[in-house]
RNA sequence: GGUGGGAUGUCCGAGUGGCCAAAGGAUCGCGGCUGUAAACCGCGCGGCUAUGCCUACGCAGGUUCGAAUCCUGCUCCCACCA
């Protein structure tokens, strides 16, 4: 971090990293920071078994926070990921929630530790169920509930929205929703002295609601900061990769695709998201900025991103083994000699079937191959793919759809590589 | 409840008895250009033992040499009226 960094305000930080898109009470919020180490909190929804992608902007944001020497509480909405689904009633259903909810929880613990330092003293994890199961109902009416105008709640947009479209409805509990996280508030607050709270811009309205909360029952002042909610230039959604989330867990999104997903970033985003997703100077981006106007092909600062944002959630040697993969994949070198292990890796995203050795030995049309490792949904489609030139066996173009594959194409013991267009890798093991 | 309109391929949408595996567009796939991009251009886009055959136009039946197109019933959707 740089000197100039390391005495800016953390607003200032923030903003020139394109983190803030809204501020309440900016000046007191600055004053705040003046005045010394702020706790402030994000929550992220334990839906899922990882965070995503999108989930990274807070988790940076959080990280930028905690450099400058605040202190952070990560929230997983154990309380907002149990009503998000009413429809679970008997208790089995209740208990394989409890057991998915937990093992999700831990997932966000370990990925949150990754980018943002929750170790003792250091920052604080907390799960807004502790606080809100064994809050009583009437107490809830009567604490909470009290300070909510009906009349400001259903004026908000989200709400308005819902409320006027007839097919849609919105339930008590969705209307609920937002006396809980503003409760959250209130409860982090008066437990941990938190001050702030981050969110993406969506998050507005609720996050002002804890403020207003906060202010009635404890007197106090506090802040809320909100982020973009991301789009690409293209207009795809912000981490989707073919319509897929781009996962943070290894096993759902495998470092090499998820180093890809940067890499294929767009030019009109690949500074934005330099800034927002890497720890490296804005000197440095500014830099690698003017290098990307004077020669866009050569990609220095996807390269940058990909190989930055990757070290950040898979370390060095998932940075390593991207790159390697890589190398391998959109080299032009046709494969051979190789062995099962080196292949294994640097294709392990890519789908592979297992075929009995003697289809091989016996010689195996490569419009059945096509079809048998799923590049192709019939033998007719997988004509055309080969008559248009799109299709490779171990990296070698193939022409003939008459084509017998036999054990010369081999590329390792036991392995044929099929590429389909320039980027789909299918693997077939002969055993 | 009444009246009218509609249901077509992944999606939108044309098609009112044979020339319909079904226009056009989008998505998608492959190729070209390029930078593993965008934009743009070209090709392709039901299946098969393939100059033919099979399966497909909400569901079930019928008329006809022949039906996505006509008739009957059913299911679902929409609009207007009550």
């Amino acid at each position: 971090m740089s000197e100039q960094t390391a005495n800016a305000n953390p607003v200032d930080v923030l903003r020139a990293r394109g983190f803030v898109q809204d501020v309440t009470d900016e000046v007191g919020l600055r004053e705040l920071f003046d005045a010394g180490p702020v706790t402030y909190y994000v929550g992220f929804d334990p839906t899922a078994s990882s965070l995503h992608a999108g989930n990274l902007v807070g988790m940076m944001a959080m990280a930028w926070l905690q450099r400058l020497g605040h202190r952070p509480i990560a929230l997983a909405g154990g309380a907002t990921g149990r009503i998000g689904d009413p429809s679970g009633r008997d208790t089995e259903r209740e208990m394989l929630d409890e057991t998915v909810l937990q093992a999700n929880l831990d997932a966000i613990r370990r990925q949150l530790g990754q980018v943002v330092d929750l170790s003792e003293g250091r920052g604080i994890l907390v799960d807004n169920h502790d606080w809100t199961a064994p809050l009583g109902f009437l107490e809830f009416l009567r604490d909470v509930g009290k300070h909510f105008s009906v009349n400001a709640m259903i004026a908000r947009e989200s709400v308005k929205r819902r409320l006027e479209s007839r097919e849609q409805g919105l339930s008590f509990t969705e209307f609920s929703y937002q006396l809980l996280q503003a409760n959250d508030y209130a409860h982090l607050f008066s437990t941990y002295g938190c001050r702030l709270q981050g969110g993406g811009s969506d998050q507005w309205g609720n996050i002002t609601a804890g403020i207003d909360l906060t202010r009635r029952v404890h007197g106090e002042q506090v802040y809320g900061l909100t982020w973009p909610l991301l789009t690409t230039a293209d207009g795809a959604k912000f981490g989707k990769s073919a319509g897929n989330a781009v996962w943070l867990d290894p096993e759902l999104t495998s470092p090499y695709a998820y180093y890809q997903y940067w890499l294929n970033a767009a030019d009109a985003d690949v500074i934005r998201f330099l800034k927002l997703f890497t720890f490296l100077d804005l000197d440095e981006i500014a830099e690698l900025e003017r290098r990307h106007a004077a020669d866009p092909a050569a990609r220095e600062a996807h390269r940058v991103l990909a190989r930055e944002a990757t070290r950040v959630i898979h370390g060095d040697a998932g940075v390593e083994a991207a790159e390697r993969a890589t190398g391998v994949l959109f080299g032009d070198q046709p494969f051979g000699g190789l062995d099962d292990a080196t292949l294994s890796a640097a294709f392990e995203e890519a789908p592979s079937v297992v075929l009995t050795r003697h289809r091989l030995d016996e010689g195996l049309g490569v419009l059945e191959l096509l079809t048998e490792v799923g590049a192709s949904k019939s033998n007719g489609e997988a004509r055309r793919l080969v008559q248009q030139g799109g299709v490779r066996v171990n990296n070698v173009v193939i022409d003939d759809p008459a084509l017998q594959v036999g054990p010369e194409h081999l590329a390792s013991e036991r392995t044929v590589v099929v590429r389909v267009g320039k980027k789909r890798y299918f693997l077939a093991r002969f055993h």
